[in-house]
RNA sequence: GUGGUUGUAGCUCAGUUGGUUAGAGCACCAGAUUGUGGAUCUGGGGGUCGUGGGUUCAAGUCCCAUCAGCCACCCCA
């Protein structure tokens, strides 16, 4: 092919390339949340990428809609990316709900896609880590969630985390005593802003697009600067709703689910009621989730959730009640990233053999497969280059240990263990099936595990 | 989608009011060291100056457009 013919290599805005040293944490990542998932009963299920669009528009919000990559196949039908797994979900649980039965408690990992700008920790296309239950409207299915989110971040290695829980119902039942039920939207979206751009902006807002009256305005910010500990706050919530029958099963649900929480041993710190959060997609009806990072808040959310109870209304008339979270992959990772927090390794593989001596490559491969079997990922190099050339591949990659046989050590049965990060050897004898060559390699990698 | 900002080697960047063959560090490859990596020294490869147009005798440098990154709005994982 002629130079001027070529293509020039290169990746959709917002779309990204994953080499090894960034797919290794990605995909620890993953089976930590599946783990996790599973530890509590959850099952996976997968769905097409692609959906039908009219099973995708109009669930979100105007702004997923816009944000839907859409277009007509081959068959000229219309069809859309999925934005997100709860939609999806919807449509899956009203199909099979049936054989399934419910209560059902399933966990999807996978891509989801939304054409909008991107930012740091924010792409076209990310990975979610969905968890929800469905069929049933019980607490212990909101307490589960949040228990859930809380061994997530936990299992991940975060100490310094904090889930944030409010009620839709909560406000609702009070922009409903007030006489501002019917612009809840608007006035949710302006308070959500209220930590960025303070109460006499958020005021305005609420003034200019939910039509509020300037008392109106007063009394949804003297909600909103409820604070202190939980305890506290439930308790100043209480009487801010007494009137409104939805606004005291909210608060009543939200200190059940606090007890419950603390009940099972969470610290105190680790979830705490926010009424401020008023977010998240327009389905959800009752409590609400968001998580944020103690050393890296101002990148958002990176796990969020809530109850919907009627999210599949729109594809069934069977009652779907349901709860859930999602775990953004992507976020975190740009987030972990930041904060140092990714393992700098290109190598699944700690144990390396080099391919030193030309003729005895089937002495490595047998070596090599004695120590898979022992359960451990191992490298054999492909050429039998200069040792040095080698041994400086695997330093790069991350390889801790180099298990180097010349011709002397084969002849004399012997085999040079080298600790790579200590540069120090020692020489086991090969034996009878490598036994003592896999117990000292075993007890290389556990002492560096530990450190 | 709107506004701002940036774009020179794989990476981080320098490049003087536009002026000849565009530089450095790190990384990579080779050698010093025919069986031992991370250090040092020497040498080497690698650049359509994001892309396309325009102004000019002359553009990495000025103008316009476009693409991409970042930031804010919006929204969200």
């Amino acid at each position: 092919m002629s130079t001027d013919k070529r293509i020039e290599p290169r990746t959709l805005k917002g779309f990204r390339d994953y080499p090894p040293a960034t797919m290794l944490p990605r995909e620890r990542l993953m089976e930590t949340a599946r783990r996790v998932y599973r530890s509590y009963g959850f099952s996976p299920i997968d769905t097409p990428a692609l959906e039908y669009l009219e099973i995708l528009t109009g669930k979100g919000s105007d702004e997923t809609d816009r944000q839907l990559y859409r277009f007509q196949d081959h068959g000229e039908r219309w069809v859309a990316l999925r934005f997100d797994l709860t939609v999806p979900l919807a449509r899956f649980a009203a199909q099979h709900i049936a054989e399934l039965g419910t209560p059902f408690k399933r966990y999807h990992i996978a891509p989801v896609w939304r054409g909008e700008n991107t930012q740091r920790g924010r792409y076209r296309e990310f990975v979610q880590c969905d968890f929800d239950t469905i069929g049933t409207r019980a607490a212990a299915a909101d307490i589960e969630t949040a228990l859930v989110i809380h061994d997530l971040f936990q299992a991940l290695g975060f100490r310094d985390f904090a889930i944030r829980v409010n009620h839709r119902q909560v406000l609702n039942g009070l922009l409903e005593r007030i006489g501002l039920g019917e612009q809840s939207t608007n006035v949710l979206r302006a308070l959500d802003k209220l930590r960025k751009i303070g109460p006499e902006k958020v005021a305005e807002e609420m003034i200019a697009t939910a039509g509020a009256t300037r008392p109106q305005a007063e009394q949804v910010l003297k909600f909103a600067a409820v604070s202190g500990t939980n305890d506290e706050v439930l308790a100043q919530l209480g009487p801010l709703v007494a009137g409104s029958q939805r606004g005291e099963e909210g608060v009543a649900r939200l200190a059940e689910i606090i007890a419950a929480v603390r009940g099972a041993g969470v610290a105190e710190e680790r979830l705490a009621v926010d009424v401020s959060i008023a977010r998240g997609l327009d389905y959800y009806t009752g409590v609400v989730f968001e998580t944020f990072l103690g050393q890296l808040p101002g990148i958002g959310s990176v796990c969020s959730g809530g109850r919907y109870d009627n999210l599949a209304g729109l594809y069934t008339s069977q009652e779907l009640p349901g709860i859930g979270a999602s775990l953004g992959l992507d976020r975190l990772l740009a987030a972990m990233e930041e904060l140092g927090l990714l393992e700098k390794v290109a190598t699944p593989a700690p144990v390396f053999i080099p391919y030193f001596a030309a003729d005895r490559l089937v002495d490595y491969l047998r070596l090599a497969a004695a120590l898979r079997a022992a359960g451990m990922n191992v490298e054999v190099y492909p050429e039998a280059r200069k040792l040095g050339q080698q041994l400086k591949y695997a330093d790069k990659r991350g390889c801790r240990v180099a298990l180097v046989q010349g011709e002397d050590e084969l002849a004399a049965g012997q085999c040079q263990i080298k600790d790579l990060t200590s540069g120090q050897s020692q020489s086991v004898s090969l034996g009878d099936g490598f036994a003592e060559v896999v117990a000292a390699v075993q007890r290389l990698l556990t002492i560096g595990a530990q450190t």
